[in-house]
DNA sequence: CTCCAGGTTCCGG
DNA sequence: CCGGAACATGGA
């Protein structure tokens, strides 16, 4: 980072067996962003505190409170338990050497379970963008210098808006689902934190109670916030890989087929293995992509 | 222009 | 329990 940073002591957090890119760029977290006036790193909010950090070698530097940079990047998730835990079949043992050093993040539940209302039929990238235009809109703006940072909206200021505001921030029919889920919890109907002290199956319950609220989204919201790294969020792209990999010559493989395979076969990890199998399958499928000679459609002869 | 994207909900076998 | 269809918007 540059010298010319200050503000807050900079302080080296040790960070073995994690790498900050993969772990900001997998999908399970849209809002940070490179930040060149700093350095090779990226700024972002952690709840409503700025934080800019950066990966040297086995040490994560930062500008924001070490204890809760260190919480919020799960630097105490025991990797090497984790992985003796995966299973070792060709697709798994991929996406581990992939995405060694991933590592489950533990997001504040709100603006996870915002982000993945808004996620449903939406590239990676459109959530990131919807994302980030509500944190402009309607987020408070937070002190930093080096790029805009803006805390996500509590779900008491959404709840105050309209449909028709809401809508435009690109959402769509979303933008229904994220308000009602918003004054749910405003109104204390839904507890939101209260939902960290019951087990898994009933916290999915009480989360599927909300508009736009499904296991999908649930489980997602277990894993990513509430550090439930059981849970497998089973969207098109793992469906696609289980289905690759574990069903090969099978025909019409059902949801409730997959889900019961993923809970089985992945165990007490099974989170982490989900999100490993994810971002390898999207990483190949974007290279194979890039890959590709870009060829017009031959179609349009004047 | 067509197709599809980190789904959810509702409806009929 | 299972498969289909509607639902908005933008990028490839």
């Amino acid at each position: 980072m540059k010298s010319g940073a200050h503000r807050a002591a900079w302080a080296s957090i040790c960070a073995p067996d994690f790498s900050l890119a993969l772990t900001l760029a997998c999908g399970q977290v849209f809002h940070w962003q490179p930040c060149p006036a700093h350095g090779a790193g990226f700024a972002g909010a952690i709840g409503d505190v700025p934080v800019y950090v950066e990966q040297r070698g086995g040490e994560l530097w930062t500008n924001g409170p070490r204890d809760l940079v260190a919480h919020y990047f799960a630097l105490d998730h025991p990797l090497a338990e984790i992985y003796r835990s995966f299973p070792t079949d060709p697709a798994m043992s991929g996406a581990l050497e992939f995405c060694r050093g991933l590592r489950i993040i533990r997001q504040p539940a709100w603006e996870c379970l915002a982000t993945f209302i808004t996620s449903s039929m939406k590239q990676v990238a459109h959530i990131a963008q919807i994302s980030h235009t509500i944190r402009r809109r309607f987020g408070q703006r937070l002190d930093f210098e080096g790029a805009e940072l803006f805390a996500y909206p509590p779900a008491a200021r959404l709840a105050e808006l309209d449909e028709q505001t809401l809508r435009e921030c690109a959402l769509g029919y979303r933008a229904k689902n994220l308000l009602g889920s918003a004054r749910m919890i405003a109104t204390g109907e839904v507890d939101l934190e209260g939902i960290r002290a019951l087990d898994d199956d009933a916290a999915r319950a009480e989360l599927c109670r909300l508009p736009g609220v499904g296991e999908k989204v649930a489980n997602c919201v277990l894993l990513f916030a509430f550090e439930r790294v059981r849970a497998f969020p089973i969207d098109v792209w793992i469906a696609r890989v289980l289905r690759e990999a574990y069903f090969k010559q099978k025909r019409n493989v059902s949801a409730g087929r997959l889900r019961e395979f993923s809970r089985a076969y992945f165990g007490d990890y099974g989170g982490y293995a989900q999100q490993y199998l994810f971002h390898q399958a999207r990483t190949a499928q974007k290279s194979r992509r890039r890959g590709k000679k870009t060829c017009r459609s031959p179609r349009g002869n004047p």
